[in-house]
DNA sequence: CGAAAAGTGGGAATAAGTGGGAATATCTGG
DNA sequence: CCAGATATTCCCACTTATTCCCACTTTTCG
């Protein structure tokens, strides 16, 4: 991320975010962790829908849709690949000068480098050779 | 592995990658070992899927998708069978100039020699003559 | 022993990343 | 309502990295 909050999308996600959506994307909050992700459009609104739909009398439930639907900001990529990250959601994901963008099938999550570390440390500890996995990933086969 | 980073695949699993898919294979990392694994595309994709559909709120989950798609990355072996290894990749499972290959059916592992010579060596101990096994491998007809 | 295929290395063309600057739009105070 | 000041957006130019291609060496098989 350069001084003015501009983020160079590295070619390799960029293609297919243009032939998709025309650049087209959504980011918000992951309110699980301290990052934000990045959806192209038509898969948002498949996602902003479903969120819409669930029980917003549940008070839990209210505030999971306040956030994920507050923070979410419509973004178009410049002619340059880059996108302008708000100050919010910039300062919700403690976004620096470096950050790291890893794909995650469908969607981006971008991390603050130093944030990212120390999830792909834990990440390392969870699913190494000492682990005890879930069940569900006991039965993968890969 | 060459000084820019490319290694060159052996004619032997060669041709059927490129007769499969085309050369176009997906890299990512194991998570029990220092290894890289490498799968034609349709294999990867199912697997892919797998690994998505998996309940993501689940801390321990979440974290092995992160890992695991984030640094699956997609490649295409160039005119001479060579497939450029990204800079992440190389560190993760600490690749110098001399690796290892490892045929494992659908996919292939990709080692630094030095580990391979050290995990072999683990391995024959844990397979060998004095060694438990555990219940799955005793009902193997060999 | 010779020919053909496979493996290796290097270099040039091209694409991607980065930064800066000017023009336009927005906001604020008079 | 207008003028000045600030912020934002758009575009261009430069630097760096990546990719593609060609030529050489080594090995394998007839």
């Amino acid at each position: 991320m350069d001084a003015k909050g501009r983020l160079a999308m590295p070619a390799r996600q960029r293609e297919p975010l243009l032939s998709r959506c025309a650049g087209q994307i959504v980011v918000t909050i992951d309110t699980q962790s301290a990052c934000l992700v990045v959806y192209p459009l038509p898969e948002w609104e498949r996602i902003e829908q479903d969120i819409q739909n669930l029980p917003a009398l549940k008070p839990a439930v209210k505030r999971f849709q306040r956030l994920m639907l507050g923070y979410a900001t419509d973004l178009e990529l410049d002619g340059n690949g880059r996108m302008l990250l708000p100050q919010s959601l910039r300062e919700y994901a403690q976004l620096d000068k470096k950050l790291v963008l890893v794909g995650q099938g469908n969607k981006l999550e971008l991390w603050s480098e130093s944030l990212w570390l120390a999830e792909r440390e834990q990440a390392l500890q969870d699913s190494g050779p000492d682990a005890e996995l879930p069940e569900e990933l006991m039965s993968l086969t890969l």
